[in-house]
DNA sequence: TGAAAATGCAAGTAATTGCTTGCTTGGCAC
DNA sequence: GTGCCAAGCAAGCAATTACTTGCATTTTCA
């Protein structure tokens, strides 16, 4: 009897196995982002999984080991939103949009994680950091970079800090609204990424 | 054997009555708030409330009975926020101030309803209309504020709607970063006000 | 083919959970 | 005092849930 929980198998020997496995975290994925992690009975998970409710327990060692699995999938946000700052762009608009476009695209790669992070924060401690890394660098970012640009001259004295908090707040919002409450509030996501910008370098007066 | 939960009892004569039934509903608000729905056990509530479990179910027909009690709470929100907008100011800048007081307060003051609608927008689909009842209404309500500005001549071209967007995004992500994340995100929300009408009027660059 | 590993199936267990029943206790009004 | 009503208490019940065990079956791979 082992668990195969810790074992990662490396080798691609196994396209079942990590099938397998795959399916049952997709599953788990799935029915805590919508149900939250007690309304996902470790038996429904293996339902829509299509195993047996004891094969889900020979891959985890528990439920919670099921969730932690899942929680990686979060770690590694800050490098790739600082990626989306990196490179030359024609004017600071075009850099703003491209920004948004990959916050916005981060939350909903991601989407089922984030849900269960909000769902669960104050159930799952560990779970409070994971999730705030995300939005939160997203603003310390972001903020930073818009810093950089003003002791450059380049912008007035507006605090950088809203500034970030307005744009960053903008797509979270609009995510949450499309993603959890399905709000028909009909959205071209390019579209918003280039209005907000606009209205956050121009203001609307 | 009665069920109080439906003869509201008008007089003044209870406030035993009442004081029970108001601990009752207090300890739910805030352990669902929490824990969601399923996490707030019938046990949990009555013992926050300091009653025994019997009691919770003679003054509530079930479970579902106290959510529902709770979900009351928010039915109320759109004409505050008009409300918000009524007065006569002095000039833009000062609306917005005074609109982002509104909303923010009107988040903070049923923080706990509004969690609970957050964590269980899915399970409990009755839920989700009365959840998107605040925020996409202070989007539309300022929307149509600004819309009307325009046509008045005093906002050029940029669209109101998303506008609106971005300035509600912010107090409900600055809500969402205090009261459901605690991160230690030091802000003061009267500048946080300032700020951002600042910024959304005249723009960063 | 044959051994090993992965999965299915049947059954069960201890704990929790929503909710009920029957009875007692204590306070307030008349 | 008497009667009423809210609340407490003890006990329990049926369903669910996370998780286990033992064994049969299939799949994989050498």
């Amino acid at each position: 009897m082992d668990h195969p929980d810790i074992e990662q198998k490396l080798g691609g020997r196994g396209e079942e196995e990590q099938e397998t496995r795959e399916r049952i975290l997709s599953a788990a994925r799935q029915l805590m982002a919508q149900k939250g992690y007690k309304g996902a009975t470790t038996r429904k998970i293996s339902e829509l999984a299509g195993v047996n409710e004891v094969t889900v327990f020979r891959h985890f060692k528990n439920k919670v080991g099921i969730l932690t699995e899942l929680l990686k999938e979060i770690m590694d946000v800050r490098e790739q939103l600082e990626q989306g700052l990196q490179g030359e762009f024609s004017d600071l608009k075009q850099m703003l949009v491209s920004y948004a476009r990959t916050y916005y695209g981060l939350l909903v790669e991601r989407k089922e994680i984030f849900m269960i992070c909000m769902i669960e924060a104050d159930n799952h401690p560990e779970v409070v950091q994971m999730f705030s890394s995300l939005p939160m660098t997203a603003v310390e970012v972001l903020s930073n970079k818009l810093l950089a640009f003003q002791e450059q001259g380049h912008l007035p004295k507006v605090d950088p800090f809203t500034a970030a908090l307005m744009f960053v707040s903008t797509f979270f919002y609009a995510f949450m609204a499309k993603y959890r409450v399905n709000l028909d509030i009909e959205m071209v996501e390019e579209e918003l990424f280039e209005n907000a910008s606009e209205i956050l370098l121009q203001g609307i007066k």
